[in-house]
DNA sequence: GTGACGACTGAACGCTTGTTCAGTTAACAC
DNA sequence: GTGTTAACTGAACAAGCGTTCAGTCGTCAC
């Protein structure tokens, strides 16, 4: 039996990646199977290579897909002109972001060091133009005067790392729903890039 | 050839444990084979099962060992009463531990699905006994009024996933030493409790 | 000098891996 | 109805996997 009812190239490969990642992010990149993606989409193994050239480019394509959204979609979120305004929208943007999508956040994060060193530094500097934009808040902020940081490099880091770390615990269901969690960390995002009392 | 001069069991132990150590941190636990760690060591495969009974356990131990050493060196760290000073003490003790040990907390927050079953549960609650330290400290200040914070529980995993952002970029001999890094973790956490202005 | 033992080798075990490819079949064009 | 093609199967490939174990050989106690 080859092709059961209908064209499906347009489905499959969808289906391909949609599997890589739920699979990538439940055992890691390394862990998983040709074979195990295969099955999950309910086809063989070979299949998958009429839409990938090899394992790898599954990753890539995976990760270059997550930066590229990102960095599209941050874009008209960030009001010009009032720093306080844009940290809050960014807080919001990156929080939503990552919560609609706690599986490639995971894999972008963890399977780094799986991609060759072309993808590798590829997915790095789409990294670094994203926190660049975070970056350009907090220097125009305390240009203005409105913001007191004494290392916006490290501020951007330090918020950076504190709003993605929502991905590891935030669960669907729970005490909180994405707006209470917004709320907490604009206001905690406020806090560290203002003066003290 | 067996044995080629002195007796190497009190060394090979831990060289085998080092070099796990090494490549799981560079390539990820499934990446990295039992011959590799072999190598690395200088002896062939075979020999690490005399110090470990399989590949899971070598993780195991390395987290484990990680996890009570966290434990262990936390606790003379803390001044009791004074919660800012707490908080203080916390922030500069977990970058300094973390930062000594920058592979061990990588594997320990990368691998552990690839822990089974038991030694992820306990790796899961070593963990969470550290993060109470922390939020104990933040609770004992909200309820001292020195701290102003609408949820501990949040605060605490915000501050952490902040702190543990470090070992991500920090590298030896950069723009900044342990010290000024702690300075400015330590202000930025002071922040982060204290009512705004 | 002899015997026991601990540390290690090297080959082997059955299995899984990523990838290739000739062959099969449903769907579509004419 | 015929021919073409896209989508997929299923078997095969060499390589590598974790793990086991009989055998080898320094070292040490006596």
């Amino acid at each position: 039996m080859a092709r059961k009812q209908g064209s499906h190239s347009d489905i499959t490969g969808p289906r391909i990646h949609a599997a890589a990642l739920k699979l990538f992010a439940e055992h890691g990149f390394a862990a998983v199977s040709m074979r195990q993606i295969a099955a999950e989409v309910g086809v063989q193994a070979g299949a998958i290579y009429n839409y990938v050239p090899h394992k790898q480019a599954l990753l890539a394509n995976l990760m270059r897909g997550h930066m590229d959204g990102l960095l599209a979609d941050i874009e008209p979120h960030l009001p010009e002109g009032d720093p306080m305004a844009a940290l809050d929208a960014f807080v919001r943007f990156h929080i939503g972001y990552h919560l609609d999508r706690v599986d490639l956040v995971f894999i972008s994060y963890m399977e780094l060091r799986a991609l060759e060193p072309e993808n590798f530094d590829l997915i790095t500097r789409l990294r670094g133009d994203y926190e660049k934009r975070l970056e350009r808040i907090l220097i125009d902020g305390t240009r203005d005067g409105v913001f007191d940081i004494a290392d916006p490099k490290i501020t951007t880091l330090a918020l950076i790392a504190m709003l993605t770390g929502v991905t590891n615990w935030y669960r669907e269901g729970g005490r909180l729903d994405q707006g209470d969690i917004a709320d907490h960390y604009a206001a905690m995002a406020r806090r560290m890039v203002c003066a003290a009392p």
